[in-house]
DNA sequence: TGCCAGGCCCTCTTTAGGGCCTT
């Protein structure tokens, strides 16, 4: 059974390009439709952390004086999420601190990692009835469990993962009839997103195609 | 005070421009 790590990054800016760094870190696990583990740090990069993202995410110059180096940080995370497709909500910006933080910290490229999914965009095909597509918005929309404190890193990536969980059932609900009993897996999603609203069923219809194909040849 | 990025999507589009989303 597939395990997908959906996670979530506090940075100190926007992009790594621009100076920003990751300040903290959250990985939680989904598998079989369940939150299984979760993993959570505050990370020290020597980055100054300025008073609006301060004050944005609680996360203070004082409070990564004590945390542990971003080297080690990432060396735990990389062995957390081994193996495991990745999510995040908006995941182009995620994805930008995750490659950039990993080869500052030496870890090898993880080939189940270069497959990213995205919330935000799976969530453009498939609530067009939601005011928008922030995730505070998508959690409220859908009555999803409160999971602590917004712009803390493992907050947002429960969030995330209950969104997730969300989409899986609705997806398996929506195109029951395409997909049988087979699993609403990371490779489904990575399909739905690309898809146009409107090419949404024959995306599905593509992707279980391809299931079989995939099945048969392992026979 | 306001902007600083980047990838993606939508449309009054595609030889482009603007909005969304993340910290």
């Amino acid at each position: 059974m597939q395990t997908i790590a959906v996670i979530d990054f506090e940075t100190t800016g926007l992009s790594p390009n621009g100076g920003g760094r990751a300040t903290e870190i959250a990985a939680v696990l989904v598998r079989g439709g369940l939150i299984v583990d979760a993993y959570q740090s505050l990370m020290q990069t020597g980055a100054w952390v300025p008073p609006f993202i301060e004050e944005l995410t609680g996360i203070s110059n004082e409070m990564l004086a004590d945390a542990p180096s971003a080297e080690s940080v990432l060396q735990d995370l990389a062995l957390f999420t081994q193996g495991c497709p990745l999510v995040a909500h908006n995941a182009a910006f995620d994805r930008g601190f995750w490659q950039a933080e990993m080869a500052r910290a030496g870890c090898m490229p993880d080939p189940a990692h270069e497959s990213f999914a995205c919330t935000v965009l799976l969530a453009r095909r498939l609530y067009l009835d939601a005011p928008n597509c922030r995730l505070g918005t998508l959690a409220q929309f859908h009555g999803l469990p409160d999971s602590g404190q917004a712009h803390r890193a493992l907050a947002d990536a429960m969030t995330t993962a209950h969104l997730l969980l969300r989409m899986q059932h609705d997806i398996a609900e929506r195109f029951a009839g395409e997909l049988g009993s087979l699993p609403v897996e990371h490779g489904l999603l990575n399909q739905l997103q690309r898809a146009h609203k409107s090419a949404l069923k024959r995306s599905v219809q593509d992707y279980v195609k391809r299931q079989g194909v995939q099945a048969l040849a392992t026979h």
